[in-house]
Order: structure tokens, then C-alpha cells, then sequence
DNA sequence: GTTTTTGTGATTAACTGGGTGAAAATCTAT
DNA sequence: ATAGATTTTCACCCAGTTAATCACAAAAAC
């Protein structure tokens, strides 16, 4: 019965948009039932029958439930796709309100001069993803690419990588000759390599072996590096901008010295 | 200085996005600044200094700022559209799972008859125009349309109608004889009148007009009626179902007495 | 070496939300 | 109509969370 994994599954997630648990609870009761009475849902999903009538007004109001008002009052939730519509166009207003109020904020500026040393560091494949998308659209010369993680080698990412202008250098490397052929083969303007990370890689340490990322170099003064850690999975990446910089500077000298290429 | 409302503006969509306070003013602070300490921050949005390295490794680990590690550590927001594209891949993750779970879940049948008096409430413009559009895509020989309050002849909605089949009839009823030549311009196929609607206004009370919003019968069969309350401007929707349902048998009744039509 | 700034952790206060019961309103059955 | 059951509202308590403050160690500045 993986029923029941799926109601703590959308319960959670639920909770996770927004909702309180009574109140995801009782749309997931309701959900399976073309209609129900306050005991009923009570009886179905331990909530007290006496809290049922405020979950349930709430989510009224959100448009995720309706309400027959006879006695017994009868709830009933709306279709699947009602509901994801209702909630799809409740962020999209958030997020619509959020960029105009952050849109029209004057920004106080410090003129914090902006000293060489800068070395940012990021979290989550997301955002990541996000700032080496941006990093790519601003790319002027050359972009230097080197993919560690297979899993990062995404279609959307080939696609991105292909769509860039003819006057860009593409320098890709790849972890394994297969992959170096395949990215070859659907690239073809770019320069393709396998990489040698093999000075990257913690292969003495006690734990486990700390595999890169992806690493991306931009016209020789911007640079992402990011490595997945094996327990949780999460991808964390440091960032450096400017020519001077000391994480640029010092990926520069080792790609001049062929240190990401084989042998 | 609008700016202070937008920044309170910003923070409230942040907390309904699901940030916590502190995490909230720390973003919206960091977005006015290009770069800022600790120190920095506490003093410009009155979070505790303190508390201010929390909220900001949260906010680092759902990848909307970076932290540069030195001391003092500085702090800076990713750009306004790498964080949208965040909350959006984050929202988009969560509904895409809170189908699969809906979607898999046994739905326990309990053969509750279906009453024939069925009358269900439903609140929010956005559920309403949900549900209006399915109705009008499971409509299957007539649709009567009568919109009581202009603002919701939208773009979207008479593209809805001209998409119709053939095979299903429309009868339009608009508000003004300016507006019901528009909608007949529109849309050609339809028949279209000015609803005389007054019967439907509660004219002599001491409280506002109560406009009604629209309506919509489907197959003689279904209805859907809504008005706009005109404190909050929220859209309030009564529905009914089934050939003998009350309300449907009203609606029904006042249409063949040319009751919607004017004069 | 002293003083200031920065960062961490513990502690308290306020609030929110889950859980319970009393009592009002409503319905059902005599 | 009346008694008893059921439904519904409301007010309250308790626990976990979050906002807010403090004490203190580490690091930088002087």
C-alpha cells in the first residue's frame, strides 16, 4: 500500500507551499474523496473533526476547496489541475510583486571598493546552474568548460553551450574519452579534451573522494568552481571575478601549463 | 521615498514565500547593496547583528546570496533574476511532486450519493476562472455566458469562447450594448444580447451595490454564479450540478422566460 | 598589549500552530 | 414539542519555533 507514503509525500510538500498541516491534511483527505463531511475527514485523517471547519474555511479561501453549506456541511476539493492552476498563479503573483518591489528599490551604494581578493561561495545545483548560464550569455572570447560530474552534462546544458555565438572560443572538456566524443560530436566548432583532474581528486583522505563539478573559466577572468559532496549530494561551487583575482589567476597559469589536459 | 514600502513589500512576499523574518530583511538588504558585512546589514535592516550569520547561511544554502569567507566575511544577493529562477525551479519541484503523489493516491470511494441539491461556495478569481474553464471545455451543446462586471472579459476569456466547437452553442449576455457589440465583433459565431441584470442587484439596501460578476450555464445542466463583494473585491462563486439541481432548475427556468435578456 | 570588532553559542521572550474541551446551535426521533 | 444526539463554534492550553538579547571567545586594529 503505497498510499500512504503518498499522502505524507503531498502532505509534506503541501506544507512545503504554504499550508498548514491541518489544512494539507485535509485537502489530501478531501482529494480522495469525490465529497466528505467533517467527521468523515476527521475519521480519514486524524484531524480533530473540532479543527476541521477552519482548514477547511481556509483553504476555501485560497480556492482549493469547496464548501456546500447544508447541515452537515459537505467539502469537497477541487480537480487536481484546479488546484495546481490556483497555486501556479498565487506564485506567480508573489514572484511578480517581489520583482517590481525589488525593481524600484534605490540601491544604497556604498562604493565598497571592490578588492581583488573576492572569492564568493554558492550552494544548491539551482543557483549554480543559474549563475554558470549567466556567466555563459556574458562571455565575450573564450570559455574554458570543464565537466567533472557527468550528471551535470545536462541537454538543457549542450543546448546552451551550442547556442553560443560563433566569435566565442569553446574549450570543453570532458571526464572520459567517450564522453570527450560524444560532446565532440554534438558540439563540433568546439575544442574538446578529455581533463585531467586527477590532482582535484582527495584519493588519500579517509573519506570519501571529493569529485568536481564543473569548473568554467570565462574570457580568463571568471571563474566557477563547484564539487559535489558524496554524502548529501549538494553541489557547492566558489566563484571569482576579475582578472587579478587570486582563484583566476591561478586557474589561468594552470591551463596554460595544460594542467586540466591529459597527460 | 518609496522605497521603504517597497522594501516592506518585499519582505512580506518573501516571508509568503517561505523565508523567515530575519532571512527575508537580510535578502532585501543585500539587494540594495553590492556588497555588505555583517555590521553592514544589522544597521540597515535592524536585524540583530548576531542573528544576521544565520539568516544569511540559510539564505546561502537555498542559493540566493554568497558568502565571501574572510573575516569580516562579506555577503552579497545573487541577481534578481538568478533568484526568481531559483524560487521558480524550487516552486515548480514541489508541484510536479505534489501531483505524482495526488495523481498515485487510491482515492476511497464511498458512494456518497450525489444528492440532488447539490450547491457548493467557492472564493478567489483564479479558482472561479479555473473552474469556468472547464466547464466551458466540457461543454457539450450550449453555453450561456453573461458577464455582470466588466473587469473579467479578459483577453484570455474571449479567446476561451471563439476556441469553442462548432457544435456548441453561445449565448453571450454583456452588460452594455457597447460591450455586446464588441464580444458579437469578437466573436461572430455567437449570439449575443444585453443582459438585463437588474433584477439581480440589491438596489435598496444601505450597503454597497452587490454586482454580480458572471454566469454560466452549461447544458442547461450546470451553473456557475459569482459575485464581487465590494469591500474586499474578493469573488465569491456558488455552483450547481445536475439536470434537477435547485439553482439549475431556477437558471433554467428565468433563461426560457427571457428573464436574462433586457426589456 | 590593549581595545575594538567579529563570530558563535546559549538563553529568554513572544508567537504560532497543534491539540482539547465546553458550550451553543442544529438536527433527529420520539 | 422535547430529549438526546450531532454538528459547529469558540476559547483555551501546551509545545515547538522564531525573534531578540546576552555572554564570551577569536580575530583584527591600534
Amino acid at each position: 500500500m503505497a498510499t500512504s507514503d503518498n499522502v505524507t509525500e503531498a502532505v509534506d510538500v503541501l506544507q512545503q507551499l504554504g499550508l498548514k498541516e491541518y489544512e494539507a491534511r485535509c485537502f489530501v483527505g478531501l482529494s480522495r474523496l469525490s465529497t466528505g463531511t467533517a467527521k468523515r475527514l476527521s475519521e480519514m485523517t486524524d484531524v480533530p473533526r473540532t479543527r476541521v471547519y477552519d482548514a477547511v474555511r481556509i483553504l476555501e479561501a485560497q480556492g482549493l476547496v469547496e464548501i456546500q453549506h447544508s447541515s452537515p456541511q459537505r467539502f469537497r476539493a477541487v480537480s487536481l489541475s484546479e488546484a495546481t492552476d490556483t497555486l501556479r498563479d498565487q506564485y506567480d503573483t508573489r514572484v511578480d510583486r517581489l520583482r517590481n518591489a525589488l525593481d524600484d528599490m534605490e540601491t544604497v551604494d556604498d562604493r565598497e571598493e571592490s578588492s581583488i581578493q573576492q572569492v564568493w561561495a554558492m550552494t544548491g545545483s539551482t543557483a549554480i546552474e543559474s549563475r554558470t548560464n549567466e556567466l555563459l550569455d556574458k562571455a565575450e572570447s573564450e570559455v574554458v568548460f570543464v565537466v567533472g560530474d557527468e550528471s551535470l552534462l545536462t541537454d538543457r546544458l549542450i543546448d546552451k553551450l551550442t547556442g553560443m555565438t560563433r566569435s566565442v572560443d569553446l574549450l570543453i572538456g570532458a571526464p572520459t574519452e567517450a564522453i570527450r566524443t560524444a560532446i565532440q560530436e554534438a558540439i563540433p566548432e568546439a575544442t574538446t579534451f578529455v581533463s585531467g583532474l586527477g590532482w582535484l581528486r582527495d584519493e588519500g583522505g579517509d573519506d570519501e573522494e571529493t569529485a568536481i563539478g564543473r569548473l568554467v573559466l570565462i574570457d580568463r577572468s571568471k571563474i566557477l568552481v563547484s564539487t559535489i559532496v558524496p554524502s548529501t549530494n549538494e553541489e557547492h561551487a566558489i566563484y571569482g571575478e576579475g582578472f587579478g583575482n587570486g582563484l583566476v589567476v591561478i586557474a589561468r597559469r594552470l591551463m596554460s601549463q595544460g594542467e586540466f589536459t591529459d597527460g
